[in-house]
DNA sequence: TAATCATATCGAACTTTTTAAATTTGAGGT
DNA sequence: ACCTCAAATTTAAAAAGTTCGATATGATTA
């Protein structure tokens, strides 16, 4: 149940595609994020805005040296999201319904 | 690049705890608005609004039949969905940064 | 220890999304 | 024809998300 939350955030998170692009470019490794910026026509604190929100979500991690920061993919959240998106999809699933028919009425409590 | 426009739709309609569960209920077979709406805590038009985003990106298709509407997932959409996030998660994807160097400059515009 | 550079955070404007009540549409049933 | 029921649409309000300029932080450099 609280995978819903998780996973929900991480989905949002893909859900601007600025944010899906930068998950993109960083599947080749890892970018700092002045690299990133070059790329985009958006201002700075836009970028780290949607850097915060990528990390928040566990899809990238971030590391400090020196002035830089560098950004990755957090192979694990992938691995878990594509499990995770496979689960809700697939009635080999987890398939909420069959293991709890009471299972949505609290659903609007975990936003 | 036109898939980031489609692909993000999907992701956008994931990041919501409850179309996911929804998502989640028709992995087990098609089932009516009605046989939704008991499950949620939402109002008709709410829920009729979240099918409708859910149509619309592909994931969820629907079926008249009289009165009511039977919903089913798309599987082509979920298998090009999950195929789509292995693309932009994998240095083996389609790994924009390494295809077309300017390939940001317009992703303001796919919104 | 100032100045500078890369990021992060804050604040505000703007846009989008979510939600529900009310209404409409369209299919049966009486 | 009229009534009823399921679902969609309209409308409006509240909540959340996006964006950027300005400012703060924190590390290197002069």
């Amino acid at each position: 149940m609280e995978n819903y939350l998780k996973y929900t955030k991480v989905f949002k998170a893909l859900g601007d595609a600025k944010r899906a692009m930068i998950v993109d470019m960083l599947s080749c490794g890892e970018l700092c994020a002045c690299m990133i910026l070059e790329k985009f026509k958006i201002s700075q604190s836009t970028l780290s805005h949607h850097m915060k929100l990528l990390c928040e979500c566990g899809l990238v991690k971030g590391r400090n040296e020196g002035k830089w920061t560098y950004y990755s993919l957090n192979a694990e959240t992938i691995r878990e999201t594509e499990q995770f998106f496979r689960g809700i999809t697939s009635a080999k699933g987890s398939c909420i319904c069959k293991e709890d028919a009471d299972c949505c009425e609290g659903c609007d409590q975990d936003e």
